[in-house]
DNA sequence: CTTACAGTCACGCCGCGTAATCGTGA
DNA sequence: GTCACGATTACGCGGCGTGACTGTAA
């Protein structure tokens, strides 16, 4: 009945050098030592102990705090709980604030454009033209999953809406969509030349492809996550992607969010 | 037109610390160091930069995203703007999660005890009853000023609503009432031999206090704070502070809030 | 002479992650 | 003998606060 560290770490999700970090501090000591090899044992009551600390740690208390509550009597853990909900609430209150002043802020950068939705929307559905919307009609609800629409969500808010948009000629969305072609060329060439998606080849590429993005997007690696995920998985960007080749999409999946992970926003 | 780095500081309200700090990680250098002396001396330029930088500071950036932020063009801006409104945003919508389960544990904690608010509330004015609802209605307007309004509503919301205070005597709150005002007088004792609110008689005289306040709250520093502010200066307290001591109604204040601020939640 | 301010180390905080090095158990 | 697993020790992170000690300006 007694469980060792990498045990009691295996049943319950955390690490080893957590288990050692709680016994040092006092807050999870094991039930005993092993005699000569002093290693720690847990029992029962140790597990037990641990979801309590684990449940504290998840509402955000700091392990001092946790330390006490989880000695202290009932109505003292209910005081703790209140004066954290309390602090949780105040920092809903300063978050929501900046989150105002963010949007402030955003507003004053982008400067009283303010462009009818539609005619964005317009150069947006050009674009994805080929597919034909009857296709994006069809497979919509069937096929689409909440994680794609999410993504498809991200990439849409961050659509630009600059003037400088407005007045494009067909040649200029022609333009546009050729140099996206390029790009997908140009990586298609290096998957089959067996080029990984973390090649510095590779990302060179993408270096194009995001500055390339950022004509029509307000880019960030969280934007370009969410583009990964309709390259990979949405009909409508596969139908652009796959007769390029048919590992392209996952391809360009994969190096894209080896991408994002090296940007810092 | 040059600042030195206490002179910044003073002018910004960050510490010079900070000002080192940033010049060590490259975020903010000094127009030019003093040939001689090496000081580091700041321009109106650097001033301006800190000014961004507090602003990006103020929204939860980190240094590094900052460092980058400055530096980059507008758009990029944006993109940042954004993409920290949506941390922003996912933290809230967690934060409000983790409230919720908060608010759960404590109804367990509770267990199923749905008491009308009048009986305990009745409880309350009996405790106060010594002021007079009158006088407390003809101050509530004018003198109560908005942070007591907001320490009342703290300590209100503080209030146990256990089955155990329901059928309390006469003689109950007689006895609860009777021991509350023995820490006022012993208080206001250590207070005329000349102790400070912080010595340890008088803490240890808190402690008790505190704990007797546990019968009718769930207590928490916030709570014993808010507790703190009303005694300072709430009419209604005063007038049951005031018959032991003129000034023992600041000296309570500032004791509760040495104690206070010795607990860790 | 004081003393207020300048500088440069350098440790401390929180909650572990991540080696590095070594001993044990199966 | 080979491993996976145990132990201990110690550095690292972020953003400074808080000294300690020394040098300089007024």
């Amino acid at each position: 009945m007694a469980y060792t560290a990498k045990k009691l770490a295996d049943l319950s999700g955390i690490s080893v050098r957590t288990l050692h970090w709680y016994d040092e501090q006092g807050l999870l000591k094991p039930a005993y030592y092993g005699e000569e090899n002093n290693y720690r044992y847990y029992e029962k009551e140790q597990l037990l102990a641990l979801q309590q600390i684990l449940f504290f740690r998840e509402l955000g208390f700091k392990l001092d705090a946790i330390k006490e509550v989880i000695n202290a009597k009932e109505f003292d853990r209910i005081s703790a709980l209140q004066e954290h909900e309390r602090k949780l609430k105040k920092q809903i209150e300063r978050t929501n604030q900046l989150i105002c002043t963010i949007q402030e802020t955003i507003k004053d950068l982008k400067g009283e454009q303010s462009m009818e939705d539609t005619s964005i929307y317009k150069g947006f559905q050009d674009w994805i033209g080929g597919a034909g919307k009857d296709t994006y009609h069809l497979v919509k609800k069937d096929e689409v999953t909440k994680d794609l629409e999410e993504a498809q969500e991200i990439v849409l808010q961050s659509t630009r809406q600059d003037k400088s948009k407005a007045d494009w000629t067909k040649d200029d969305w022609q333009a546009f969509n050729d140099k996206a072609n390029g790009f997908l060329s140009d990586v298609s060439k290096l998957l089959q030349a067996g080029d990984k998606p973390e090649s510095k080849a590779v990302q060179a590429v993408l270096k194009g492809h995001y500055e390339h993005a950022k004509e029509f997007h307000y880019m960030s690696p969280v934007v370009y996550l969410a583009m990964a995920d309709l390259y990979r998985a949405h009909p409508v960007y596969r139908k652009q992607l796959d007769p390029h080749h048919k590992d392209l999409a996952e391809f360009m999946a994969k190096a894209m969010e080896y991408f994002a992970s090296q940007k810092k926003f």
